[in-house]
DNA sequence: GTCTATAAGGTGATAGAC
DNA sequence: GTCTATCACCTTATAGAC
């Protein structure tokens, strides 16, 4: 699924790429059109030549990058999704928006956005629901656990760093793990004793962080 | 904890309200002052009588709509707990954001404001957490529930109305509900049957929209 | 396709009249 | 305290040269 090193992407990919980490990092709405072909080295007069609208961009943003997030939790294994988890709620994916998922920072960009823009969104984000639904046993279990690692991610980026951040980072991601782990039809576990440690020692994986550089 | 009818506010505290439903309606960053004072019916310019810079208004903006939020969760019983949680999860919350709370609208913007405006943000959100806790359990509890219900709400809003919004709304709702009951050190409930129904008939209390105005 | 230049309008912030 | 007028700058989008 690599591409070959000699690859050369074409404009619309590198405008795609760039203006999505610049929009990640700073907020869409935020961030001008000049501002978004600088990072892929264009100014802005050639941005038409290739979208109709800013909002046009904003859609294909989001459904490319909802596909890469979309492929982190494509795993085979209890344990790879467990260390999917890890990633997404580590401080490294909380510190580098720009690499991260689309869905804490763009998600309340996408509420105020059209039409268009909201059911690219919709469709994007059922594609990884449905995904993770496969792992979870279902959709009503799926939805929140996205909800909570969305939501962690959101408040512990405008948190500073510290303690508050990581008790935050540390107890969704027990709690996501505890959910994950449940047979079914049960009840998600230890939700209290775990200060400093992992969900449990029970998969020691080694936690990437989220992005894929 | 009500005013007199008599009560006028002063202008400060109108330029607060006006300015918060709007910048959590149309966003902060993206809303001019003078948009914001026009709400308040001033103009731009007296703006700065009550205010050093924008910034400063986001500040005194998340003090007070924190703990505004805050209040409605300062319950004396399990039952008005999860009567609150409800609310929260409510379509009219979600369709509702300039009388919502706070945390889903301003948190990305707060991620990139200025260290000031970042600590009194962690300052109003560790005051909500400890009170969850309270009757939560832990802050280890705590934390998931806020995550959850802001994550749910973030990506409600941004969903077009419709299926997948609600699923999301209910099953957040029935999860955080059931993480709620449980005794202590213990394990989560029912997360998977419950389609179109309410976590469990046990506390049939009438649900409220989240806004108090 | 990409550039520069330009359109019309919005931005945060300040000065001075009242 | 609030107004109007103004500052320099940034916004989305378009036109025309190369």
């Amino acid at each position: 699924m690599r591409y070959p090193a000699s690859h050369k992407t074409t404009t619309r990919e590198r405008i795609l790429d760039e203006a999505g980490q610049l929009a990640k990092e700073r907020g869409f709405a935020t961030t001008g059109v000049d501002a978004l072909m600088a990072a892929a080295g264009l100014t802005a007069g050639a941005f038409y030549a290739h979208f109709a609208s800013k909002s046009e961009l904003l859609s294909a943003l989001v459904e490319r990058e909802l596909k890469r997030s979309q492929r982190m939790f494509a795993v085979d294994s209890d344990a790879a999704l467990e260390a999917a988890i890890g990633a997404y709620l580590s401080p490294q994916h909380v510190e580098r928006p720009r690499k991260g998922c689309p869905l804490p920072t763009l998600s309340s960009e996408v509420a105020r956005a059209d039409d268009t823009v909201r059911s690219t969104y919709a469709r994007g984000l059922a594609e990884v629901v449905q995904q993770l639904a496969q792992r979870a046993g279902s959709e009503e279990k799926a939805w929140p656990m996205v909800a909570q690692a969305v939501g962690a991610v959101t408040l512990a980026r405008a948190l500073p760093a510290g303690r508050a951040r990581k008790t935050l980072l540390d107890s969704v991601r027990d709690q996501v793990i505890a959910a994950l782990r449940q047979p079914e039809g049960e009840t998600a576990p230890p939700t209290s004793p775990s200060r400093p440690g992992r969900a449990s020692p029970r998969k020691p994986s080694r936690l990437r962080s989220h992005p894929n550089s």
